[in-house]
Order: C-alpha cells, then structure tokens, then sequence
DNA sequence: CTATAATATAGCTACATGGCAATATAGCTA
DNA sequence: TAGCTATATTGCCATGTAGCTATATTATAG
C-alpha cells in the first residue's frame, strides 16, 4: 500500500488552502497557461502570482516548460489523487452519517466522473 | 449543485495542512478522546493540542462534547466530504494519466471502502 | 469551601506567508 | 547591439501560526 509521505502532504493541503491558487489550478484545468495568463484575472501583481506558481510547483501541483521566453504551467493532478487516497480512509465517516441520504450521495457520485471544468475555486 | 464555500474549503485545506492535526484525525477515527488522551501521543504541551483542536472545530473537522469537566472531541467527517467533491472535479486529470495502470488504482478503488483505520498522518 | 483535575486563555518568541514595488535576468526582435 | 517582453528575484511590511510557560476557568471530590 503506497502511502504519500507526510511532508508530501504538508505541502500538498498547504498549496490548496489558498483561495488563489485553487483558482489558478481551475484556471489551468481549462489548459496550459503562461504567468501572464494567470495574472490577469486576479488583480494582484505578477511576482505575487509567480510566488504562488512556487508554491504550487513545490508541492508538484503544477510543471513548468519552456517556450520562447514564456514558462508555461501546466496542471498536475497526481497530488490530487495522493489527497483523494488519503481522505478515502475517512470515506466510512461520512458514509455512516448518509444512510438517510443515500439519493442524494448517488447524484454526486454520478456528478464526480462527469466532465465538467471544475469551478474557479 | 451544492458546492462548498470557498472560505470553507481554506479552513479545512489549512486544518489539513499540518501532520499533527492529520494525526489527530486518524486517533479520533479510532473513537472519542479526551484532551489528555491527545496530548499523550505528541511531544507537546496542553495548550499546543488545544490550539490544533480549536482551529480542527474551525474547519468543522472535530466536534466537542460535555463530561463532567472532560471535553470529549468527536471526529466529524463531512468537511472531508466536502473536499473528496472539490477533488472530484479533478479526477479526469489523473484518470488520464492511468490508462496503463488500470488494474492498480482498481485496486485502490476497492481499498476506498474497505473499513481499515487511517494511516496515523 | 477547599483542593484537585481537565481544559482554556493570555502573552510571548520564532518563523512562515501573502502582498507589494523595484530590479534583475533571459530570450526574442530589429 | 539595443530594446522589448516575460518571468524571476529581492527586499520590505503586515499578518498568521506553531510552539512554549504561566495563569485562569470549570467541574468534581472531600
């Protein structure tokens, strides 16, 4: 059983509890982008945009490449999967509390593997 | 559709974020606990585990209850539901890269709900 | 009522983080 | 080479957080 390593974790959780970067993961879900791209929808500064593409690239949310004098960022979903895994041992929790609820669970669950663009954040 | 509100998902996200927190969920997956019985397993003080323990019922993560002078803490799953949602809308990006590893994360699926405690982070 | 046990609060330190403006670097383009 | 564009780095400030010790609070037990 291949368990994420804790710091992996710490740096995973940490990346996402910022509003803006789960933006930008969003944002990225609809393709590739450059830093200019990102910057644009969030009025902030770029650097401030590039410190959280750092944050990001650290927890292996996103890649960079290189293009011309464009790095383009790229999404990078195995970490979410780490998450998923780990929140997965918790599923039985909620589960207990959804005997009554049981439709409503199947919806979402029907939601979850369409193809929607997730929403902005 | 019932998505959760971002705020929300930056309390839980940084609630995660931090292993002792993660690993005070695990214990609580095992039953209610005391405080003390918290404070035990971690080479911390009192005060530290009752900060982690107020920013857990922040996120929703924990529940207290009332016994004689004891505050029991309760695990309470549904923020982790809430965030397997908002992962979900990632699913597709790691999906694709699984096309080889099928049998694997089928593997992983069936683990999802068996009804083993989670790891202690 | 006092003493004890469980927990919470206050006040402190050290460090991390999100934001900015200013500047440096890297790679075209002319 | 010079200049332009995209991005990174630096240095600053304000705020947040994890940890501690010391003290307050709350509830039970004598």
């Amino acid at each position: 059983m291949p368990s994420v390593p804790t710091q992996q974790l710490d740096r995973v959780f940490a990346a996402l509890a910022d509003p803006t970067r789960r933006a930008i993961l969003a944002r990225l879900s609809l393709g590739e982008a450059t830093v200019n791209d990102l910057v644009e929808p969030f009025a902030l500064a770029q650097p401030t945009i590039s410190k959280h593409l750092k944050v990001l690239e650290g927890a292996g949310l996103v890649s960079r490449g290189r293009s011309a004098q464009f790095r383009p960022v790229r999404l990078e979903a195995a970490p979410l999967e780490d998450v998923a895994q780990w929140i997965g041992g918790y599923r039985r929790f909620w589960a207990e509390s959804h005997d009554r609820l049981d439709a409503y669970v199947k919806t979402l669950q029907a939601e979850e593997t369409s193809h929607d663009a997730p929403r902005d954040d």
